[in-house]
DNA sequence: AGCTTGTTCAACCATGTAGTTTAGTTAATC
DNA sequence: GATTAACTAAACTACATGGTTGAACAAGCT
């Protein structure tokens, strides 16, 4: 198992920085143009858009031009691969996701998946 | 919430490294001595422990020590405070674990927890 | 005592990162 | 058509990172 590597790489390292893991909970609510993404932080304009391009080349989110302006949204399914890498370790801090894995496959048993 | 930011990021910073990444897959086997660790790279010893010692620094490793070996574990804490942040997400990528916490609370409801 | 092994530390180099500022592009507004 | 707003790009600074090497040190081995 080589692993893709960079892949990952670019996902924990955008997660990384408290800037842009603000900026995926303000995606949350929905998309948003990047200069509300930046508001909230006291930092130049073209440092917080620098922010949302790391996110984006991570794949974490995608952007949308309508006119000047550049709307971005969360695009979730690296997240997704990132917890899954982690789920691995699930084992190690408890194994209550063992018990749940194992009662759905209970459940598509159950209903003959 | 200002998050108490560099715990996370400096979690996510020691996940980004493949390198790193490795090793901590080499660690679910158990303890293991930083030369054990760092033998499948092709890196100096002293990188390698460098590596480990970025790994805990961010918690995800622990380190005992005896004689002049030093040996690692998994600490896996962590980790999980990470797949919590991440799993915050998962409403953005399907609902599969909504399903398990329900069918999991109903088990609770059952046995009367 | 001397050699070897497991390890850290310090110095160094090349590259990357987070931030800035200034300039430039495109589009809405007056 | 001129101004302003939303944004990128480029050049720069300061510092962190990932890697190296060489020196040091502690602890087993003979």
């Amino acid at each position: 198992m080589v692993e893709q590597a960079t892949r990952l790489d670019a996902v924990f390292h955008a997660l990384s920085d408290g800037t842009r893991r603000g900026m995926l909970q303000a995606l949350e609510g929905g998309e948003k143009a990047i200069s509300d993404l930046a508001r909230p932080y006291a930092m130049s304009f073209a440092g917080a858009s620098k922010h949302v391009k790391v996110l984006e080349n991570a794949g974490l989110v995608r952007r949308r031009i309508s006119g000047r302006t550049h709307y971005c949204s969360l695009d979730a399914a690296r997240m997704r691969e990132a917890n899954e890498w982690l789920r691995r370790y699930e084992r190690f801090w408890g194994d209550r996701l063992d018990i749940l894995d194992s009662l759905l496959r209970q459940e598509d048993e159950t209903n003959g998946a």
